[in-house]
DNA sequence: TCAAAGCCTGCAATACTTTTGCATTTCGTT
DNA sequence: AACGAAATGCAAAAGTATTGCAGGCTTTGA
């Protein structure tokens, strides 16, 4: 794993450091989606705060992860599976939200189907969130 | 339309107060999302902010308005077009934000689709959010 | 392998957002 | 008009995010 998560710096043009190791080995090892505060969580006082907002806010312009929309104002991040370029995310799967566990998770094989909008209205992205109960809740 | 934001009021039995009707009042006079800072620069000084604070979230328990999901950690609440009654909501209907003007517009007659979940996932409910450039936009 | 340049990090300070408790005021009902 | 219940405003605090700067680390090329 350690060799994947530097190719995955590498290939961004990022410096190695043990900050963005650490937390792209989380995002890795995770199937679940990761707020600010799961970070902060699993790294303890490994990392100043600052620096995983700046963290997070390069991977997410390098297109290696990506922000799921949710209801409550937390912000949640996911890996990026599809070929996500800096500037430019095509992550299209639906996601899902447990009710019980509340944890935030790619359905990577779930796309979001096309919806046909009114007149006028161009689309250009879309984001569709399932919330519910997850197979380990059950 | 004075007389129908106190109807609604009085319909999910809740005192008729100035910040209420105020509030409610906004909502009704536009098509658009507002979050929590749009009303606070609609009403100016008029109300604490706690009391909208409390205000939104009194109406979003009693059905009145909705939380739209957003990726920015921002709250956005629209009104309720649908028989939503406390404690649970029945719209499904596609959200639009608009990147230039970035209004949030409820598109009710765009129903969610329904999606296929894997195995073990139990849906209960769907949000979808579409961005792109609106009609007044282009 | 080493040094220079540039990028990254941590600290401190600040701004913004949201929540909570309590005293006071307002509303609905009798 | 008066009472009880509910809503409001204030103050304080907790939580969340952003910025500038100095020092340290990573990368690159010789």
């Amino acid at each position: 794993m350690a060799n994947e998560v530097k190719d995955i710096l590498k290939q961004n043009r990022l410096s190695i450091t043990g900050s963005r190791l650490k937390i792209l080995e989380l995002f890795l090892g995770n199937i679940k989606a990761l707020s600010h505060a799961d970070i902060e969580k699993n790294t303890g006082e490994s990392f100043d705060r600052v620096t995983v907002y700046r963290t997070l806010q390069t991977f997410v312009e390098k297109g290696i992860i990506h922000l799921i929309p949710t209801t409550d104002n937390s912000i949640k991040y996911a890996l990026c599976k599809n070929d996500c370029v800096p500037g430019h995310h095509h992550d299209n799967h639906v996601h899902f939200i447990c009710e019980e566990c509340s944890k935030t998770i790619c359905l990577d094989g779930v796309n979001i189907p096309v919806v046909k909008l009114p007149k006028g209205f161009t689309p250009q992205h879309s984001e569709m969130v399932v919330t519910g109960v997850c197979g380990e809740c059950r």
